[in-house]
DNA sequence: TAAATACTGAAGTATTCACTTGACAATTAA
DNA sequence: TTAATTGTCAAGTGAATACTTCAGTATTTA
């Protein structure tokens, strides 16, 4: 029962194919069938299936299949983790910015 | 002389690959010369050169070379791409949450 | 000048990836 | 019950990816 660990290199992965992408924007809209999905994508649904895996294990949608309808929606645990790994990083490259200001000061001191 | 603009696709895939987000946590640290980043990655210096070249399409370093070495530093232009994704995607996602909340007041009422 | 250093370029390989087809199961509608 | 809908599974294909090796080219150093 334990939710696996956000792997951020599979979510980065995820987010990096314009479809995957698409679908997000589609379930920001609303929650949506397979085939609700797959309609505009212009490929099968077999396709479709596959990139909702996916975008479930890196945890950006949650899918329920009820009667022979699955239908998907935004998880918001992906996107959380994705925000907080930029954060962090805009710390430390801001870290190396504010060093590099000092370095720069120490030059123009010595002449 | 027009710098590219940042292609999302690329930025994604450029930070999907954990050997290239760990040249980009020591280059974090420091500017550093393309053997001192293979240095530790127990990877070809071809494969680290391959390496860097995307991730200086993707906006997140610029080298430039000097004499025999080519020195690599972070660039903050595709970060700052990153950032601003993000950014407004959470802001259709966090409205979705919001039109989510009303439908179920409004299921609420009816009965 | 000769040797070591720091990269660059071309070509090859093994794996992964996005996608397909085709056969099938399960559910709902006529 | 038959037919249509909705999705799943297994296997395959072609392109992209992360490497490699090997053979260079500049640039320093001894």
């Amino acid at each position: 029962m334990k939710a696996p660990p956000i792997d951020i290199d599979r979510l980065f992965h995820a987010l990096g194919d314009p479809t995957r992408r698409a679908i997000l924007d589609r379930l920001c809209e609303r929650p949506m069938s397979v085939s609700a999905l797959a309609a505009p994508l212009g490929i099968t649904l077999t396709a479709v299936a596959q990139h909702l895996q996916i975008l479930e294990i890196s945890a950006l949608v949650h899918t329920e299949k009820l009667g022979r309808v699955r239908t998907c929606r935004i998880e918001p645990t992906g996107f959380t983790a994705l925000e907080r790994w930029i954060r962090d990083h805009r710390t430390v490259w801001e870290r190396r910015l504010d060093r590099l200001g000092e370095l720069l000061a120490e030059g123009d001191e010595q002449h």
